[in-house]
DNA sequence: CTAAATTTTTAGACAAATCTAAATTATTTT
DNA sequence: AAAATAATTTAGATTTGTCTAAAAATTTAG
């Protein structure tokens, strides 16, 4: 067993890992906890001696098999209770991110995939992040953005890049929510920032930066 | 704002202090907390030190006020989730006391009000203690018990006093769960069993230790 | 390829919660 | 009412996670 805060660390390196292939230094840790990389030293030792990641002073960590296994499982109990906030106790997604911090450490497998079964199965979070299953199975999430679509074309909102409160705030006053499908109307040569058109035939001009942070899938697919 | 332990600390003295008037003792905190005097001491001055109860050298502890608001908002939260538990994820009620043990502590005040509503503010939980609403008003839970119940009369359950594990699950075995009725057909004068009639005609013959730790009210009221 | 700048680690300290063992206060017994 | 017993508190230590400041290693620049 391990502490809710050696958890957090594993947390942390798991997702720093995703997206490298090199080694997680101790400084990002250090930023992406908001603590001192003083006390991220610290906890990498005793990571490493109970073999939850792979430490040589000066160069960094890997996860091993073992502490990625408890990252996912600890992904998993965090999105799934992002899932029942917002399908069951109908909190906005940006929102529930806080909230689902808390209750990835409290819960029992078993309680999980009782949770689990009774939300249905769902594989994607509300922001369009997947769901571990309980072998620690992932889905691929889409790998395609909307600022490089193409004019004319519609497509699906899957998710997004960005899980910053203020983005997931704008998305939800601009209506642009996972599920929901747009038509590319317009796309400016000169910053690409592009006109869209939502279902309900509301017009909408978002910024390339926008666009480059909203995952889609191409309409019907 | 208090740590999960000071929470814990103020649930036990809580619980305490509903039993008796006098002030509640060290040792019987130290007991139901499962640590040791020396312990409890030191939390007591910290507790006392913030004003959330009234502490004398050997002299025992009184909940404050403030206190007191803490300790029942967090037995809400309790009882709101043994609720969810049982109903929504249909665990046993022999078994949801350790999960909500743990997930008391990590639900904001926000979270609860929502799961109570979705709940549809249930006023008992599966064991049929009431759950404080928003304001910390509690319903009066039955305070008659089994025992002395009358011969031939029906009789709704309504709760427990007793809720060890191993009580839970007797009742769970013989099919006595809160909401059944039960039809007293003889009581022995030499030791106070008595044989009782279930809804679906099965006849039991029950203890008086066992009769003494439910609790009913008329059948019909 | 040194020298400066940056990153990482070590050293030493602190706060929270706990423990054991010893000292103190309260209660019971005789 | 003094002695014995029981309960409570203090003293001192430990563990976990954190911090600041200083030292060491690595990387970057000139």
């Amino acid at each position: 067993m391990q502490t809710e805060t050696e958890e957090n660390y594993l947390k942390a390196i798991y997702h720093l890992s995703a997206k490298r292939a090199e080694p997680v230094n101790t400084s990002s840790i250090a930023g992406s906890l908001s603590t001192t990389s003083a006390s991220v030293t610290d906890m990498l030792k005793k990571l490493a001696e109970k073999n939850l990641i792979e430490y040589e002073r000066y160069r960094g960590v890997r996860i091993t098999r073992k502490g990625e296994k408890i990252a996912i499982n600890i992904v998993r109990k965090h999105r799934l209770w992002e899932v029942f906030l917002t399908q069951t106790l109908k909190f906005r997604w940006d929102e529930v991110h806080s909230m689902a911090e808390e209750l990835e450490h409290v819960s029992s497998d078993e309680l999980i995939k009782r949770l689990e079964e009774y939300l249905g199965f769902p594989r994607f979070d509300p922001h369009g992040d997947p769901i571990p299953d309980l072998t620690g199975k992932i889905s691929a999430p889409s790998n395609l953005c909307l600022a490089s679509g193409e004019c004319d074309k519609r497509y699906t909102l899957t998710g997004v890049n960005d899980h910053s409160v203020s983005f997931l705030q704008y998305l939800e006053r601009t209506g642009l929510k996972p599920g929901i499908s747009v038509r590319i109307l317009e796309i400016q040569e000169y910053d690409h920032s592009m006109q869209i058109e939502l279902k309900n035939k509301t017009k909408l001009s978002i910024s390339n930066d926008v666009a480059k942070n909203i995952l889609v899938k191409n309409y019907g697919e």
